[in-house]
DNA sequence: TTGTAGGCGTTATCAG
DNA sequence: CTGATAACGCCTACAA
């Protein structure tokens, strides 16, 4: 059942069928209906591919994230998701993993899908070598490329993200002040993101005086993982009474190992997440965690992509502040 | 850049282009190379739009779920586009939420962009009242379905689940044989899964002639809800030794509740969550769960999809056992 | 307000 | 092995 079917069975020609379909104020009341019940009846729906051919898009967006079945990612996607299709537009979902060979194909098969834009989610796709990041700007040559929680400076890339250098500034020399003066940063890779929350804690360690040495550890892999790098920490005989992370799993991690070792949380320990997931509230203690407005910052990028599309003027880099939620992990007032 | 161009620049005709492209083994070797570095120098990409208007398909699945940032839809999410992606296919998104009548328009929305096939993520889409489930049988009418974890008979529909009334049965009969003779039962809502479920549980308890009254209890919400359901339910007098729940945030909830109440895990009260997620080892006790073989059930429904295409034999209706998976809310040897 | 005709970029069916 | 040509189904000037 084509545009043709539908323009003989309503005996008219099929711009007017066209017409209709698009809602064009040229048609008279009469043959509007006539057409939508011609319609109706055979259950007739438009051919995607046949318009987006002629139109040169199929009003898609791809997504791409590392893993959407990470819990702040797979926020990130939901909100994307609802938004986008409320203003018309489907998501076509690529999970790349972490390898950058990978991002790189999934990058050219979303583009061979000619999707009217891509969005990255999560500054894992920002590496610290630019020329890693090089695919990225060629993307932007073709489409508007949107950042989630990533810096990148190019044309036709629009970032928006959390001031976490701040947020992990701040919070890091709240717990100094506190008297919790031998902090540890745990971080799990040096993406864009990474790299802000480690400097903003560096930052606040050394307006302290204190030596940044053996302050800072990469933390990769599972909660396990995790656990087993402080136990070796620990037991090596390094000291230290507050452990910031850069997410809510190596979070738990800590919480877990502090339990197992009978350190004292919030009084003897301090542990703060990262993203305020609902991993926070789930374990025990409930866990202080930075809020990076994840919902908001989603919210702002399809509102911007909207205006992209519209020819509206809209800024490359938006930031947002970040929040944190105080629980238990913690002894702030 | 489009095939005239290519052709032209290569000094052949579009069909042989086309061949080219799709890999025809009636080219020469000599055209072939030469149309190939044309291509290249030209970095050209076919149109989908076009070739998905020639061949009616643009190699695209719809992927419905409720709701893309629940830990356990998620995780099905992840696994499916890996694996449709793996097979040449794009995976296009609809979160839907929990209401009738928001899945039946992501349906028709993923119907009318002309998807090969759907994928119901969730026994969320299968409902008591057969004439609810119309809309999907509909949806069979025009592609294959495909339902994880959910049942429901039609042409068409081909469904991969996991045996969850018998895990279910098994878990609680071991506990009331343990001497855990008081237990309850915890679900979120009465889709085919959640069903399977609470009927798993009454099966046991009546085998072991005790009464169902009371024993059996809808908690929707989040997490507070329950602990708040649960509080209320113990003050007003009720008492039980064991909570079996349809998913692993109720038993959390759970958790937290028992915790608060002083009630010791699991020598005073047994816990069994459901899904085996990631959030069974963050809360504290770690939670034992019923693993539902959520991604073996992804495999096999993408490999069975693509038997499908192929137009080999398929089976409608695939079960597999589930596995309890042992921790500390459970004293189980 | 309505109709005609050309274009969008492929694939596929014929001949040669 | 290669080439011309007709679909595929829609949109949109341009004409009436």
């Amino acid at each position: 059942m084509n545009i043709y079917d539908i323009s003989k069975k309503a005996g008219v020609s099929i711009a007017t069928v066209s017409r209709v379909l698009n809602d064009s104020p040229r048609v008279s009341e009469k043959t509007r209906d006539k057409v939508l019940s011609v319609m109706e009846q055979n259950s007739y729906t438009p051919n995607v591919y046949a318009r987006g051919l002629g139109l040169g898009s199929m009003n898609t967006i791809g997504i791409l994230c590392a893993d959407s079945s990470d819990i702040y990612l797979a926020n990130a996607v939901y909100y994307l998701e609802r938004d986008l299709r409320q203003h018309g537009y489907s998501s076509i979902l690529c999970c790349t993993g972490y390898e950058l060979e990978s991002k790189q194909n999934c990058m050219k098969l979303l583009l061979s899908k000619r999707t009217d834009a891509i969005i990255l989610v999560g500054s894992t796709f920002i590496e610290k070598r630019a020329e890693h990041n090089n695919y990225i700007l060629e993307a932007g040559m073709e489409v508007p490329v949107m950042l989630i929680n990533g810096y990148l400076e190019g044309s036709n890339l629009y970032c928006s993200l959390c001031d976490e250098h701040q947020a992990v500034y701040d919070v890091t020399s709240r717990l100094l002040n506190q008297g919790f003066d031998n902090p540890i940063h745990l971080y799990r890779a040096l993406s864009y993101s990474g790299l802000q929350k480690k400097e903003g804690f560096l930052q606040a360690i050394s307006e302290k005086g204190l030596n940044p040495q053996d302050r800072v550890h990469e933390c990769s892999g599972d909660m396990d993982d995790v656990i087993d790098f402080l136990d070796s920490l620990y037991d090596s005989g390094k000291r230290f009474n507050a452990i910031i992370t850069s997410n809510d799993e190596l979070a738990i991690g800590a919480i877990k190992f502090a339990r197992a070792k009978g350190l004292r949380i919030p009084e003897g320990i301090s542990i703060v997440g990262h993203n305020n997931s609902k991993l926070a509230r789930y374990c025990e203690p409930e866990l202080t965690s930075i809020d990076n407005k994840l919902e908001m910052i989603c919210i702002h990028t399809v509102t911007t992509l909207m205006r992209i599309f519209d020819n509206k003027n809209v800024a490359n880099k938006t930031m947002f502040s970040a929040e944190l939620i105080k629980r238990q992990t913690t002894s702030f007032n």
